[in-house]
DNA sequence: AATGAGACTTGGAAAAATTTTT
DNA sequence: AAAAATTTTTCCAAGTCTCATT
């Protein structure tokens, strides 16, 4: 024992220098723990208040980002842009030991390039972000905020190397201050990593409240739960949590040949079930809808297969898509949250039990039918 | 303002558990 | 009932952000 401890605020349990390493090491309290709980939500809080006030948060940036004369201002006003529009990561500054990976305010030269195509042109990001997984975007130059980004981009890489950092002198704590001074009455410690969580929780919200296939309380749970993927997907690729496939990683190609597979032979049974139903193969009413209903299963899964491929949904899950969204639709579509959230994940979302579902209807994503005459007093505000 | 250690969140992958197929 | 496929949980490294110190 170095030393015991008696802290209720803090969440960790006991901490340590390894030897080996000589890096610190903790034992964590559990994700159901209390203090655990709030914090979670509280995460989330933040969030719902940056989508409130992000009208305001995003004319701030993108005004500095385009006027500004004082060139450390207009530097660290781009780099919010590129947080607010693309979900990057902010880019703390790292021991050059460890690996080359950036974000937004790390990025250098080498990392941006500006072709075009049919008179268009574009903005293409490509690096190495956290666990060095690939980040690769494209930005169409179409409007006035992503012209100044273009321009701004151009002027802070002008004459420069290669290699070198194109927002020098700005680092992950300038950007924090700055975003922490934008609105600090309505929006609070707004820092960088907040947008992740606002932008996959909106991307979901969207996506749920216009699905490709409607949902509602009757439609058959495949198709919810389908949905429900969609949206999770849409989440994970906007934070870009991509799966591990390295075309140089035997392993990894090994896998890739065993999924194929495992799609033909779906592919395969799809099939055969549908010789089956067009051949008669059945005795009764019943056993014919079975088959049917079999048949529109394994289609399903067939589909979410192949589009979840290289994403892991369970990253955004996790920490990103905010719990009382997710369980304000599944309420709408009568799907219960346990279909959805695994024992670990229901355990950690335990606080979200306190919310009755009116309570939830403020997270609701589906846009409510807004009656005829209401919508003529409906002014817009900007 | 800059630095750096400490505290807390997020990440993919490995391992384990469970379900499906043969 | 074994094997294979898939899902869930665990693991711990790699990030972000805060706070104290200079």
């Amino acid at each position: 024992w170095k030393d015991i401890v008696h802290d209720h605020s803090s969440t960790w349990l006991a901490t340590w220098i390894e030897k080996i390493t000589g890096k610190r090491k903790y034992v964590w309290l559990h994700d159901s723990a209390v203090l655990r709980q709030s914090n979670d939500k509280e995460k989330y809080d933040k969030a719902k208040k940056l989508e409130k006030y992000i009208g305001k948060v995003q004319k701030q940036i993108i005004r500095i980002m385009l006027n500004s004369n004082n060139i450390n201002q207009k530097k660290i006003a781009t780099v919010c842009y590129l947080i607010f529009k693309l979900a990057m990561r902010v880019g703390d500054e790292k021991d050059p030991d460890e690996a080359d990976t950036v974000g937004a305010s790390t990025l250098r030269v080498e990392h941006i390039k500006f072709p075009e195509k049919d008179g268009k042109q574009f903005i293409e990001f490509n690096f190495l972000g956290k666990d060095s997984v690939p980040w690769q975007k494209t930005l169409e130059v179409n409007s006035q905020d992503t012209r100044g980004l273009y321009n701004n981009l151009k002027l802070f890489m002008n004459g420069k190397e290669h290699n070198s950092p194109i927002f020098d002198k700005i680092t992950s704590s300038k950007v924090n201050m700055f975003l922490r001074n934008i609105d600090p009455k309505n929006v609070p410690g707004l820092t960088a990593k907040v947008f992740r969580t606002y932008i996959a929780t909106k991307t979901v919200k969207e996506e749920l409240s216009d699905p490709k296939i409607r949902v509602d309380k009757n439609s058959p749970e495949v198709e919810k739960i389908y949905v429900m993927k969609m949206a999770n997907l849409k989440a994970a690729i906007t934070c870009n949590h991509k799966k591990g496939i390295d075309p140089k990683n035997p392993a990894s190609r090994k896998a890739l040949e065993k999924f194929e597979e495992a799609l033909r032979n779906k592919e395969e049974s799809i099939k055969r079930i549908r010789s089956d139903i067009a051949a008669k193969k059945w005795k009764t009413e019943i056993q014919k809808k079975r088959l049917e209903d079999r048949l529109v299963k394994l289609e399903m899964q067939l589909k979410l297969q192949k589009e979840t491929r290289d994403y892991n949904l369970g990253t955004s899950l996790r920490n990103y898509i905010d719990p009382r969204v997710m369980r304000a639709w599944l309420n709408y579509v009568q799907l219960d949250w346990r279909k959805i959230y695994t024992t670990t994940l229901q355990r950690k979302f335990k606080w979200v039990d306190d919310y009755s579902n009116s309570k939830l209807k403020e997270f609701y994503p589906i846009r409510e039918e807004t009656p005829l005459q209401e919508m003529k007093i409906v002014h817009n505000e900007s």
